[in-house]
DNA sequence: CGTCAACATGACAACGTTGACTAGTTCACC
DNA sequence: GGTGAACTAGTCAACGTTGTCATGTTGACG
């Protein structure tokens, strides 16, 4: 009823414990008659592997951290399901990190961390994993890491990493209130430490750019990612003498947070502005009318991460065709009720 | 500058290797000179036990799990920071275990989880945690946990648990709507299987009916913890021949879906009708009015569930004053704009 | 048929910790 | 001063797995 042994399956399918075990890591030299004892005994156990033991052993280790300092809770519980999915696949567990970048010396406690917990790799979350005094650090101890970060091309450097062309995708919206007519279009800004908020404004002016819409400076501005910050900066433009006659939110919360300024300004959306956020999150969906805004299916970047550092680590373990190294993904437009106007 | 070991430390304060096992497990059997010389050698080497070792070697674990099965991201993230804290303070490790309640035996499933991964014992979330099918079939495979419950006392039953009383601060709120004048006051239900809506209810019954206010069956309305649910139910509502003048949505997403609602179809708010939530999320905070609403500090109830579990698991590792078994938790009242005004 | 490489398997120690047991030291009390 | 309880500290094996090295088995080729 309890748990079954390496011992237990060896006996069952008559061979040392060190056949199973080189079944279990699939090294090649095991005849196929024999793997194929293993595997049945070990099918028939229900066994498993115990992870105590094997990180104990060797210099190898079946655990992992997810790093991340998002305040979102969205976008953190989609990374950790994402980065579990493939944990479950692969036979790794998974050691959650939330942590505060501004306190302390994130280095060491990510040093300690992956000592302390015998870890065999981190997938790091935005922003820290954009913070090259960071990564650039982890990388020098010795430490292995997957990054997840915002750019519009892999970017140079040794560390593996997953990336959101957060670029396309916002030039992609942009293109689209464009489209609709808009030659006036504000830009709210998100924390200048997340490349996404960089990126997405690059996106921003180039599709104004081949456009020949020109950028102008007043209409775009710095702030956070957050719903009041958002709310703030919209009530500005609103209530200034140019009026703007869309709003791209770096995100849904930005954008959210422009909604509700224009509502309270008496201000029909889309009809006397448009609005679109970023991120397809729940805030986008509810609000009313629903916001235009770009889909990045965040549970499966983070699990592309997951796989991508296991990949590193352990080449051979890579059985199936999970070795395409997809790294790339760009965010999906979704055109909602919010800018579903002509602009006057 | 790599791991320091049990036997680092013994060398260094020039001990045996069991005398800092047991300083470290703070057995009793230790002269104080000897312990201060072994604390003094760990301070020294930064050393931090193994836990793959420790939890290999022996009958007990240091590893917990943390299962839930909620939907709703806000609530997740906090559980986590709180259990988590608390397992930084006591040297636990934590594994997360977000599941469908619906999908397959998640008796087997969590059985398999503890056993595989070597858990001392589970944190279980609601609305999981309030299945008695599943409580009782855990308890009856000798699986130590501790459940986080909505309750008005502490229940009855062997498993220990953690109890947030939301019948009281339910009662608070109606009550704080009744004083503000309203007596025609509707309540928007959660799922059935969320005890927390079952107790809001009552704690809303029971505000209503010391106040000598009728309940109407008509005002009390089934659904969802959703901003959908919440959209669609006022909606109905308010178009409806008679009006309430107060909508309680038992959580703020029904809440701000009410809002919404209500804004659509031209009504002020608090002017025409007043509306209040529960658990002081974002959603409360953001609205435009801001809701009232009742905050429950997930994180403490979280980090004392956790504490509970192992006090239960271990007693004597409870060195300082951690032994108070704090077990209810009511949420407070928080007074916001949404209910700022005397009902007509 | 003998030889050697290539392949397939096994024996054993070790990872860092703790449980069971043993041994030495202290001290109260007859 | 002797006795044994109470206290303190140490030795050794074991947890489940894998790395190292040794051994056994196959088959190709001269």
């Amino acid at each position: 009823m309890s748990k079954a042994t390496i011992k237990d399956v060896a006996r069952v399918a008559e061979v040392s414990l060190k056949t199973v075990s080189r079944v279990i890591n699939n090294e090649p030299t095991v005849k196929e008659a024999t793997r194929k004892k293993v595997l049945e005994a070990i099918e028939e156990l229900r066994y498993q592997p115990d992870m105590s033991a094997r990180n104990l052993r060797g210099n190898k280790s079946y655990a992992v951290g997810l790093v991340y300092d998002n305040p979102n809770p969205y976008y953190v519980v989609d990374v950790q399901e994402g980065v579990l999915q493939a944990c479950r696949e692969l036979g790794y567990s998974l050691q959650i990190h939330p942590c505060d970048a501004e306190t302390g010396d994130i280095v060491e406690e990510l040093s300690d961390l992956v000592r302390n917990s015998r870890l065999a790799g981190l997938v790091i979350a935005p922003p820290i994993s954009e913070d090259d005094r960071v990564t650039d650090a982890l990388y020098e101890r010795g430490i292995h890491f997957v990054r997840i970060v915002s750019a519009s091309s892999a970017p140079a450097g040794a560390s593996p990493c997953v990336y959101v062309n957060d670029r396309a995708a916002a030039f992609a919206v942009a293109d689209h209130l464009i489209n609709k007519g808009h030659s006036n279009i504000a830009f709210l800004l998100g924390e200048e430490e997340h490349h996404s908020s960089g990126e997405r404004f690059k996106g921003y002016r180039k599709a104004l750019e081949e456009h020949g819409v020109p950028v102008r400076d007043d209409m775009v501005l710095e702030g956070s990612y957050s719903f009041d910050s958002g709310f703030q900066r919209a009530t500005a433009l609103l209530s200034g003498d140019t009026r703007p006659t869309a709003i791209f939110g770096c995100n849904d919360e930005i954008a959210a947070g422009a909604l509700a300024a224009a509502k309270s300004l008496g201000l029909n959306v889309p009809g006397d502005v448009a609005i679109a956020g970023f991120e397809n999150s729940p805030f986008s969906k509810q609000a009313q009318p629903p916001l235009t805004t770009a889909a990045q299916s965040i549970g499966d970047i983070a699990k592309q991460a997951m796989m991508l550092l296991v990949s590193e680590l352990r080449p051979q373990a890579m059985t199936d065709g999970n070795n395409d190294r997809k790294s790339e993904f760009i965010p999906e437009l979704i055109a909602r009720a919010s800018t579903d106007a002509e602009a006057r």
